[in-house]
DNA sequence: TTATATGCAAAAGATTTGCAATATA
DNA sequence: TATATTGCAAATCTTTTGCATATAA
């Protein structure tokens, strides 16, 4: 989703136009697919916006995450990692672990567990799938 | 594993055996392939020896994790689950967001990727399957 | 006996919150 | 102008750490 849809969308939902969401969601949209961190977001929206602050950065991650704009996941380490939606296909993951180097698998799951999941009488709401790994730069750099 | 295989790995691997491990171990044993929070887990190991302290339990968790002996997920929400690494199979969750009642899947999706991933000139080392949702009675409590 | 483990209290790090000031519509 | 938004500092919550004391082997 562009940079205008988004504003868009907090717009029609009553939402305030102000630099500082201006900034955090230029941040968003240049990282596309990708997931970044509370601080990189904080930090790259002050080079847009310096008057950007941090409660500001953390109460805007959390409209957009009850507007269904951004995706959260928190990794093993407990670090809070955000992407936008794709309004594209539905798709997963491959994450490397050094680098934080993000690729796209265009293949999901969790089809085969809809049946599954109906004989367990679950109601199956969210779903995570993620490879981790290292990409080739890394493994090769991996004890350097 | 069982609570006397636990504490035999922990006394080979040159740890000592206290009441406060005892405790530890004999709540996650009795959690069996369930996931539980670092709190409950404090809070039942009390019950069985109450000196027990909250570092102490952060302590043997990193113990038990560093052997390999228990496994540690995330929530959203932030919350640190734990739970024993079961010998058996390999195998995935349904997790119920509201109640916590966890079912095992015995079927990973992983090796799918296993060729995908090397077309991407990636070493994979974790993954993550999780399915979320909510159980037969927590569907029906939803919003009482 | 001696090294490991623990308890306690303080520190650290991430996130949230109250409130007065500010900016958008 | 009225209401939503922000900045700041303090509060909160989880986890970690230093150090003196206790305990298993």
């Amino acid at each position: 989703m562009s940079m205008k849809e988004l504003l868009e969308s907090l717009k029609s939902n009553g939402y305030k136009i102000t630099e500082q969401r201006k900034s955090i969601i230029q941040v968003l949209t240049s990282y596309n697919n990708k997931f970044i961190s509370v601080e990189t977001l904080f930090n790259e929206s002050k080079k847009i916006y310096s008057k950007t602050n941090m409660s500001t950065v953390y109460r805007n991650l959390e409209i957009l995450e009850n507007l269904n704009l951004i995706h959260k996941i928190l990794t093993k380490e407990g670090i809070s990692l955000y992407q936008l939606i794709s309004t594209t296909t539905h798709h997963h993951h491959i994450i490397c672990k050094r680098c934080g180097k993000t690729e796209v698998i265009d293949f999901c799951p969790i089809s085969s567990f809809e049946k599954l999941s109906k004989n367990k009488n679950f109601t199956l709401t969210d779903h995570k799938f993620e490879l981790y790994g290292y990409c080739f730069n890394c493994e090769n750099l991996k004890d350097s």
